[in-house]
DNA sequence: ATGACTCCCAGTGGGAGA
């Protein structure tokens, strides 16, 4: 079974884009992260007739995410639950027997930031819920556009991004509080390349240069650890013209 | 360099992303 995370940035541009990938990757689950577009807007026909059917919980403009699968989806939630929020940010559903949530989690914008108060209050509420789910549903994935790089060895360049958002103390702490719940982060259970990144600036020729940050996830709960063969993130739609700013995220688990 | 690119909604500019 494969599950996989992309932050597709505006599925209106980047539909053709996640045909092909899907095409290529035929995975069983992917999460979607910022559609930028409404459901009425969702391109159900043309994933249906790829053979996926779409859990989508749409927003105009910003944020936005879906849960596409091959098979039906059961006890789906959109969002956390009792945690009023005005935007668009998570989808969960049940596909086979694993627990599937998926996170576009807040940007934060700067530390100093209104964002970053909703940003951590966001994380706060994200944990304890997760919590609940693990304890209902113990093979678990949660996987997304997490907007933390969880260690120096996930940054091109620590030292100017130290402090800055994506890389603050807070949310480091938010991040292994997400790992103490009892999950692993999959990317980090196999030798990787060193500069690994699932993000690169549009600007500044990065993505040319190797310059990004690993900010996109997928954590397993225990139960799910010994099924995990592999965890890759596929670097080749970052070289599409008019790429998305991130790459997908690919979990493999044994059958 | 408060830059650089891309997207969206707007409407010939500006906010947001990361």
């Amino acid at each position: 079974m494969k599950i996989a995370t992309w932050n597709v940035n505006s599925l209106g541009v980047r539909l053709p884009q996640l045909m092909d990938w899907l095409a290529a990757n035929p995975v069983d689950a992917i999460v979607l992260q910022e559609l930028k577009l409404t459901d009425d807007k969702f391109p159900h026909a043309e994933l249906a007739a790829a053979g996926y059917q779409a859990q989508c919980f749409g927003q105009r403009t910003y944020n936005g995410v879906a849960l596409l699968t091959r098979t039906p989806v059961a006890d789906v939630v959109r969002n956390i639950p009792g945690f009023a929020d005005e935007q668009a940010r998570v989808i969960a559903g049940t596909v086979g027997d694993v627990r599937v949530i998926g996170g576009y989690f807040p940007n934060g914008q700067a530390p100093d930031s209104d964002k970053f108060v909703y940003k951590m209050a966001w994380l706060e509420a994200l944990r304890a819920w997760v919590g609940a789910e693990l304890a209902a549903h113990p093979r678990l994935v949660l996987l997304g556009d997490f907007n933390i790089a969880p260690e120096d060895r996930d940054v091109h360049d620590p030292v100017a991004w130290a402090g800055q958002i994506h890389c603050t103390d807070e949310e480091r702490a938010h991040f292994r509080a997400l790992l103490a719940l009892g999950l692993r982060d999959a990317f980090r259970m196999f030798e990787q390349p060193p500069k690994s990144w699932s993000w690169w600036d549009y600007r500044n020729l990065a993505f040319r240069k190797n310059q990004g940050l690993r900010i996109d996830h997928v954590l397993v709960s225990a139960a799910l650890e010994p099924a995990v063969a592999a965890c890759v993130i596929d670097k080749a739609p970052r070289r599409n013209e008019r790429p998305s700013d991130h790459a997908p995220v690919v979990l493999t688990l044994e059958a």
